[in-house]
DNA sequence: TTGTATGCGTTATCAC
DNA sequence: GTGATAACGCATACAA
C-alpha cells in the first residue's frame, strides 16, 4: 500500500488516459470506448482505487445527495409513532430517485457540535413538527438557498407546507357521533406543546397549542362546543389507557363518546373502558385518528380518520426534488377519509 | 443579490482580512481579536454569507461528520421494532459528540442511483442486521478505510461486532420453565430469513437462519431438544396472535409453555391464549425476549430477557468514534438479564 | 495574532 | 471518444 490513497488522477495516469476520461468511466456521463473503460478499470484495480470520493464529488457538483429530516422531538420518540414512520417511508421513496439519503437532524441539537441544518451537507431539508426554536437556522438555510418543506407546522412565509384538513376531518368524526345520538363527548388530545404533562386542558392551553392538536380540537368543538379536552403526554396506547382511566373513573359522569386524536390513544381508551367494565361500542363509542394498523387491537376496527401518511412523506420528497431542479412548488393540503369501524354505535338510552 | 453566492474569500476581502482569518472566525480553531471578529461578521452580514459551505469544508477536512446506518430491511419495518428504535437512540447519542449525524441507508438500493455505502459521504458506517447482499460494497468501504461496525450480524473478518449472548440467555428462559415443571415447550421465533412466510420451521430452516433466530432457537433446544418452532414473519403483536392461534388451535396438544423470541410476539401469544380461553400464567406460561415496554400489555409483566438495546447502539457509536480517531476496537458481547414477571408459573397438574 | 500559499479529489467545459 | 484545463470553497502549515 502506498502512503496515500489513490485518486482518480493516479488511475488516469496509470491507465494512460486523461483524468476527465477516467471520471467519465465512473460517472457514465458520456460514452467511452470499451477498450478504454477496461484499461481504466484495470488500472483502478491495480491501485486499489474504489471509486470517486463522495466528498470531492459533492463539492464539485454542488450536490451531496443528502436530504435532511429535522424532527421537533426526541428521535426515539418520533419513531415510536407509526404515522411518522410511514411518512419517513414515503419520503425515503420519493427522494431515492434523486440519489439522496436521509440525514436525521434534531431542531435542538443535543451536543454543541452536533450537526445542524447549517453545518450538515444537505441539499434540502424536510421539517417535521418543528418548533419556533429553529427559526434562526431556518433563515440561514433559506439564505443559502436550501430548499425547505415543512410537514404540519409553520416555518414562515415562502416555505411550502404539507398539511392535513385536521379540523374538518375531526368534525366529521364528531358529527358521526352526534348523528348516533351522543349528546356530549370528551376528547383526548395530543400534547398541546412540548413538555406537557398529562391532564385536562384549559382554554388557554388550547389556543397556544401545536397546530395539529389545536385544529383537531377545534373540529370537535365545532360540533360539541363544550367538550372537555384531556391532553396526553404523547401518542401511545399506554397514554390512552391513562387518559381513559381518568375519564371512566367516576361512575357519575362517564362519557358515552370519546374522540381521540390518534388511533393509539383511542386503542388505550378502549382498553381502559373494558377495564372499567364498559362495553365498546355498546356503552361507550370511541373514535381515533390516523387510520394506522394498531398492533394488537384486533378484533376492534377503529372508527377513525384515515390520513395519507406515506403520501405526505412522498409529497414532501417530490416537492424538494422539484425545488432542487429549480422549480417552484406550492404546499399541499391532504384530506383525511372517514372510516367507520366497530367502535362507535348508537348512544345508550339512559345517559349514565 | 450578486450573481454568485459569497464565499469566505469574499467576506475576507470585504472585511480587509486574510481568508485564513475569516475561516478561523467561523471555526474557532485559533484566537482572534474581538475587533477583527466583529469586522468579519459585519462583512459577512453585508454579503449575506451564512457560514462555510459544508461540502467544501468536508473535502478539505477529510471528514463529513456523517455516520451511515445500513439496515437489512425496509426502513419502515425496522422502525416498527422498539429494539431498533432504542438502538438508534443510543447510537445517535454516542456519535453526537463526534459532531456526526446519522444517514439512513438501505443495503438493497431501491433505485439504481440510490445512495450506497460507497457513494454517500460517510465517515463511518454501522450495519444492522445486514445480509450477505452487500458484501460487495462492504469490501469497497473497507478498502477505502471507512470504519465499520456490525450489530448482530457477520460482515466477515476484521469488522467488529456488537453481539448478544442470545443462546445462553434463551436457555435461561427455558431452564426457568423447566424448573417450574413444564415438561415440554413450543417456541415462536423471529423469521429465519428474509421473505419467510409464517409457519412451522424445519430443521433445515433452522440451520440456515439469521444468527439471532438460530441462536435463540438453539438456546431453547439446549433445554427442550424436541421443542417445535413456529416462525413468525416479523416481530409484532399481531404476528404473535397469529402464531398463538395456531398453537392453541387443537385442544388436544396445547402447550403449557411458550417461549417467544421477542416481547411483541409474546404479547400476541398471550392475547391468543386469552382468546382461546386459557389463563396466563395459570394454564400457559409465556416468555418474551428484549425487555422492552410493550405498549398496551399491562397489567401483564412479561417474564423475559432484558437486552441492553440502547447500550448496543451506544457501543456501536463508541467503536466507530474510536476507529475514526485511529484506534482499533474489538467487538463487544452484551449479556441479557433474566427478569421474572407474572406470565410464567408452575405447570398445570394435568397436562392437557 | 494575522497573512500567504497550497492542495483536498473531482467534474464541467470545451476543443480536438 | 478523448484530452487539457479550470474551477468547486475551504482549512491548514508555515511564515511574518
Amino acid at each position: 500500500m502506498s502512503t496515500r490513497r489513490a485518486t482518480i488522477a493516479d488511475v488516469a495516469r496509470e491507465a494512460g488516459v486523461a483524468p476527465s476520461t477516467a471520471s467519465v468511466v465512473y460517472s457514465g456521463k458520456a460514452a467511452v470506448a470499451d477498450a478504454t473503460r477496461a484499461r481504466v478499470l484495470e488500472a483502478a484495480a491495480r491501485l486499489g482505487y474504489t471509486g470517486p470520493d463522495p466528498r470531492a464529488a459533492s463539492l464539485r457538483r454542488g450536490r451531496s445527495g443528502i436530504v435532511g429530516v429535522v424532527f421537533g422531538e426526541h428521535l426515539g420518540r418520533a419513531f415510536l409513532d407509526p404515522v411518522k414512520t410511514l411518512m419517513m417511508d414515503g419520503l425515503a421513496e420519493a427522494v431515492a430517485p434523486l440519489g439522496a439519503g436521509l440525514l436525521l437532524l434534531r431542531d435542538e441539537p443535543a451536543a454543541a457540535d452536533a450537526p445542524t441544518l447549517t453545518t450538515a451537507p444537505v441539499d434540502a431539508a424536510v421539517l417535521i413538527n418543528c418548533s419556533a426554536r429553529l427559526r434562526g437556522s431556518l433563515a440561514a438555510a433559506r439564505a443559502r438557498g436550501i430548499p425547505l418543506v415543512v410537514v404540519e407546522g409553520d416555518a414562515g412565509e415562502g416555505v411550502p407546507r404539507i398539511d392535513l384538513d385536521n379540523r374538518e376531518a375531526q368534525r366529521q368524526a364528531a358529527s358521526h357521533l352526534r348523528g348516533l345520538g351522543h349528546e356530549s363527548a370528551v376528547t383526548v388530545t395530543l400534547p398541546p406543546h412540548a413538555g406537557w404533562r398529562r391532564g385536562w386542558m384549559s382554554d388557554d392551553d388550547a389556543s397556544a397549542a401545536f397546530n395539529v392538536t389545536r385544529d383537531r380540537l377545534a373540529g370537535v368543538r365545532d360540533v360539541y362546543p363544550r367538550a372537555p379536552a384531556f391532553a396526553a403526554e404523547t401518542t401511545s396506547i399506554d397514554e390512552g389507557v391513562a387518559a381513559g382511566r381518568v375519564l371512566f373513573a367516576g361512575p357519575a359522569a362517564r362519557p358515552t363518546a370519546v374522540i381521540a386524536q390518534s388511533d393509539l390513544l383511542a386503542a388505550g381508551v378502549i382498553r381502559a373502558a373494558e377495564e372499567a367494565g364498559l362495553r365498546v361500542p355498546a356503552d361507550v363509542s370511541v373514535t381515533g385518528f390516523d387510520g394506522i394498523v394498531v398492533d394488537g387491537l384486533a378484533p376492534y376496527r377503529l372508527t377513525t380518520l384515515v390520513q395519507p401518511a406515506a403520501e405526505k412523506g412522498r409529497a414532501a420528497g417530490v416537492i424538494v426534488s422539484t425545488m432542487l431542479e429549480g422549480g417552484t412548488a406550492a404546499g399541499i393540503l391532504f384530506t383525511c377519509a372517514f372510516r367507520e369501524g366497530n367502535t362507535t354505535a348508537v348512544a345508550p338510552r339512559s345517559p349514565r
